[in-house]
DNA sequence: GTATGGTATCTTGCATACTAGACAGAAAGA
DNA sequence: TCTTTCTGTCTAGTATGCAAGATACCATAC
């Protein structure tokens, strides 16, 4: 009855990622505890641990919230994927029958949720294909971090994206498996590159600026009328997210 | 007067990399909290942080104890390092001279600490030049993974390696450097590629098999002879290494 | 009507108490 | 003498209780 510290962790994480809690969402001790019906211990452990992996924060004696990454972060994650995973397709020295079917029945799996419209399968799918291809590349060490990595990724698309542009993430997935099909590694490097770049151009990293740097600028511009002052977005509160 | 969590995770980790303690050891929660001089829950966070970040390993209701890499995982962290590292460097686009003096002043230090025997600091910082150049690079998550991933082959090579050829690795290190001064990325990745796997192949990776693996030949080898039985090894109990 | 100050409530932070399981050593039987 | 079983002790796992602090709300004064 009772789950264990990691299915809990994997609970919050994968509501997260699925976009069913948002980015700012709080996530009280307390409540979680009463939700999966165990003592804030072991909350307090699955929280921490999703901590270390950058998905959540914790501000001292006032609650847990999922990140808000800010464009810096985002910028550094987007650039740490790109790093890592060309690097590891170049690294490549062949790619088997077994892998490319994988791959390619995970695309299928992609465009079915696209059909369907599922947004947050959506998100998930696309994300789970950079991971699946680390994965099926064998090293256990790399998938974890590109793991991690995808989830922050996906985090700032939630933020900072209107709604993710699936079809073409699909596309540049097909592509990048016909490369490696061909053998073609530096090739599916270099979609690969092209891919992540497209994904991060895509977002509005100046849709949602920080509220310091926002309150700053408001305050630069010397008098402070009333109209500068940005009362629709209250983004200073981390709760206002609806959840519904 | 009492630490906070962050300090008893950094003392723990750092005790660890300078071979103060070795890998198999056991980390007792209330040995750990009497000499911190706090509760075991400090120490079970701390603990938590070091397990998600690879460096201990819980066994339920036995004990925390330092990771003894298998040489599965050594290759793939070597191989994670390899990507990452040599990846990082092709992305690179220039490199200010303040970024090759910070540099050259680290492989001074390397010397120095060479030059005076200190084996503990000279693991430590050989690994650090990594984590310095990472740093230096500019992205706070690929550098948070890079040393993450550093700690673990350092751990291998306290399990694998007599003795670490440290001033081939310093020599490994200017040559980085040197090309990096030149704007020869390319170069400094290829150069880091091989010193990676200089230092890989520096490791007798066959040196200490799993105990299993031993268990399984004497086994094979038909009658169990008393000599046959590796007493002098004992590599069964994690707590048999010497902590002098 | 607005601003300010105080209080009440809710939050994590930390320590302690308790539970269950694993291991080791002793004792009993073969 | 060797093997097996049982029991005591030590371990992490978990829950709970209390304390410190931050936020939010309400009352009061201007």
């Amino acid at each position: 009855m009772a789950p264990q510290v990691g299915e809990i962790e994997a609970s919050i994480l994968t509501a997260i990622l699925a976009g069913r809690i948002r980015p700012g969402t709080r996530l009280g001790e307390s409540q979680l505890a009463a939700i999966y019906g165990v003592s804030r211990t072991k909350v307090r452990e699955a929280l921490v641990r999703l901590e270390t992996r950058g998905v959540v924060t914790v501000s001292a004696r006032r609650g847990w919230y999922v990140v808000e990454p800010s464009v810096e972060e985002a910028r550094e994650a987007f650039h740490a994927r790109k790093v890592i995973e060309t690097g590891l397709l170049h690294s490549l020295a062949d790619a088997s029958g077994d892998i490319i079917a994988s791959l390619r029945a995970h695309i299928v799996l992609e465009e079915a949720a696209i059909a369907a419209g599922d947004v947050g399968n959506q998100a998930c799918l696309l994300g789970d294909f950079h991971i699946h291809l680390a994965e099926l590349l064998g090293n256990r060490v790399l998938t974890e971090v590109i793991r991690d990595l995808t989830a922050r990724t996906t985090l700032v698309s939630m933020l900072y994206q209107p709604r993710e542009k699936a079809s073409e993430s699909n596309h540049d997935h097909q592509e990048i498996v016909d490369a490696l099909e061909r053998g073609d590694f530096a090739g599916a490097a270099r979609l690969m590159s092209a891919h992540i770049d497209a994904v991060e151009s895509g977002l509005d990293l100046s849709a949602r600026p920080d509220p310091l740097e926002l309150l700053k600028e408001n305050l630069a511009s010397g008098v402070l009328s009333p109209s500068a002052v940005p009362h629709r977005h209250g983004i200073s509160s981390p709760t206002q997210q609806d959840q519904s």
